[in-house]
DNA sequence: AATTATCCTATTGTTCAGATAGGAAATATA
DNA sequence: TATATTTCCTATCTGAACAATAGGATAATT
């Protein structure tokens, strides 16, 4: 299960995506508004996402927060990855989480690990090849096929 | 993350799945030390997977689990449904555990869901179709595999 | 009858996600 | 330079879900 931690970072960095290049910061309030995510905890995730280098910030009166790259170079893995939700179902496959299995005599020939290895490659390939700029396309795609 | 309930399930029914045919019901308690799963843990486990008819009971003296299915009809997306972890990144996008997206205007043009989606397709592609026989074919070919 | 096991209900412990509080530091603008 | 605005930082709280445990009732074997 991704962490509504995770959901939410993703959903401020769309909304810094849509204004992206226009020179001025949106604040948290005004993030926290539009996507109803509880004031201080954006404010929480948006600091660990301008510390992983995805955001800029500016303080002070007219302050606020800015993609710190092109949303084009934004993808899921690596957004999960930085607010904590692995991604992978068993510690045992992850690779930020990584934990022994301690029932496991060999982690070399579980089968269970083996199948779960497969899912995890199967999840990252498609997260990682999704954008920021690939998530406002897809609601573009579907904006217009739902109002049709 | 699957859940230590639906890891435990999962490694239990591999267990019976090798006497699989015997004849003879395995005990809790021998399932337990082999597997290394805590004992009354695991009793909750199988009487949930006897309710749902993975699993036969045989009670009294010299009484145990089997069984209740060949191996090749037993899938994990199955095991995992039942013993109570949902397999999607998102409540929105899950069938058995679905819950609405509060902040979501509207679902259908949600692009973060819409990918989750291709996940949640692609992770149950591969766990429907991974049978105990398979965990355990697997776990042979691995085991022949570092051996060598 | 004695022993071995599952069955059933209840309870306990523990961790962590999710959220909140309050004030310090920085910057714009008047 | 004063004031308003906004991010920054540290600390704390809460509830729910996961994980595990306890104790005895019920059933079957020998």
């Amino acid at each position: 299960m991704l962490s509504k931690k995770s959901k939410y970072a993703i959903k401020a960095l769309v909304s810094l995506a849509k204004h992206f290049g226009e020179g001025v910061p949106l604040k948290i309030s005004t993030i926290s508004e539009e996507e109803k995510i509880p004031r201080k905890f954006l404010e929480a995730i948006l600091v660990e996402l301008r510390n992983n280098g995805l955001v800029h910030s500016k303080m002070g009166a007219s302050g606020g927060y800015s993609l710190a790259k092109h949303p084009e170079e934004i993808v899921l893995s690596h957004v999960i990855r930085i607010s904590g939700g692995p991604i992978a179902m068993l510690p045992c496959v992850s690779l930020n989480f990584y934990e022994r299995c301690e029932e496991c005599v060999n982690e070399e020939i579980c089968g269970l690990r083996d199948v779960i290895l497969e899912v995890r490659e199967a999840t990252i390939k498609i997260l990682s090849k999704t954008s920021l700029a690939d998530l406002l396309r897809r609601e573009d795609f579907l904006k217009a096929k739902f109002t049709s």
